[in-house]
DNA sequence: TATTGTTATACTCTATAACTATA
DNA sequence: TATAGTTATAGAGTATAACAATA
């Protein structure tokens, strides 16, 4: 097709395609966990190293406190996340994964990284590594959680 | 930061995120065209070689046709898209940028390349375009209209 | 007086269904 | 009878503002 645009050829184009098209694969692979993607995110972040408060995870996942609350509210119906109130500040709650949390988590992240490997197929191995290397890259100024993994 | 979970390094996870950065990025840039990221990649769709019909833009947008309604509408009131019944079949319109609108999108398409390269800058320019044709790769079958470019 | 989390409300965006005109 | 485009409506998702409890 010689007249495409060549904005519909640019890295930024194919970045935002790539992405919303990798959302989509990424929430049909959970399905099977009956999580959406941004579940996922909030068991992977209260998974993770620092203990956060809902703030901070609000702060990590770019989204409102409001949609913060559904969010564990419904999590924590499912058994999945804890809420503690920090003794040190009595106005925060410290978010834990229950043990079933921690189970789905590892659950899901492994339906994740199969979804991962078969929408980046097109690649080899060695092609996959360096294009995380080149997101990595782009994104460690934008992600500032990510420190210089 | 040694604990981070391997799916917040992961390709995937930093391509959804490179991704929806993009497109605020992509947002701000167009605001002094006074257009959205949405409305740009409709100017330069129509503006491309096959002249397309609504529901042929909602396919490779990815838009249910009844958004494309209204996007037509405002572009068609700022007089940068026309529609045209098709003669062959009276049910169609086909689309065409009018001169101002080759114009914006020309416009907007320089502040987009150079958002890209803002974007993109923890990259050198051979970097860059290697991850471009990783992209590419990656995307050529699930965008059937890039054919091979 | 400021901050964390919560609730209620309003707004935006999108999906669904029904309609017109063509085929 | 099916399709392209349009309109109206309802639903989902989000942002805004106000509130209770802590600091």
């Amino acid at each position: 097709m010689t007249g495409t645009n060549p904005v519909l050829t640019s890295a930024g184009y194919l970045l935002l395609k790539a992405g919303t098209q990798f959302h989509g694969v990424i929430d049909e692979a959970l399905g099977a966990e009956d999580l959406t993607g941004r579940q996922f995110l909030v068991l992977t972040f209260v998974g993770g190293e620092d203990q956060l408060s809902q703030l901070e995870l609000s702060r990590r996942l770019n989204l409102d406190p409001t949609i913060i609350v559904g969010l564990l509210d419904e999590l924590g119906d499912r058994g999945l996340v804890n809420r503690v109130r920090d003794p040190a500040d009595r106005r925060r709650h410290l978010l834990e994964l229950t043990a079933a949390g921690r189970r789905a988590q590892h659950r899901a992240a492994k339906a994740v990284a199969i979804a991962e490997r078969g929408f980046l197929a097109p690649l080899g191995a060695s092609d996959r590594k360096q294009l995380r290397r080149f997101l990595l890259e782009v994104m460690q100024s934008r992600l500032p959680w990510l420190g210089d993994a």
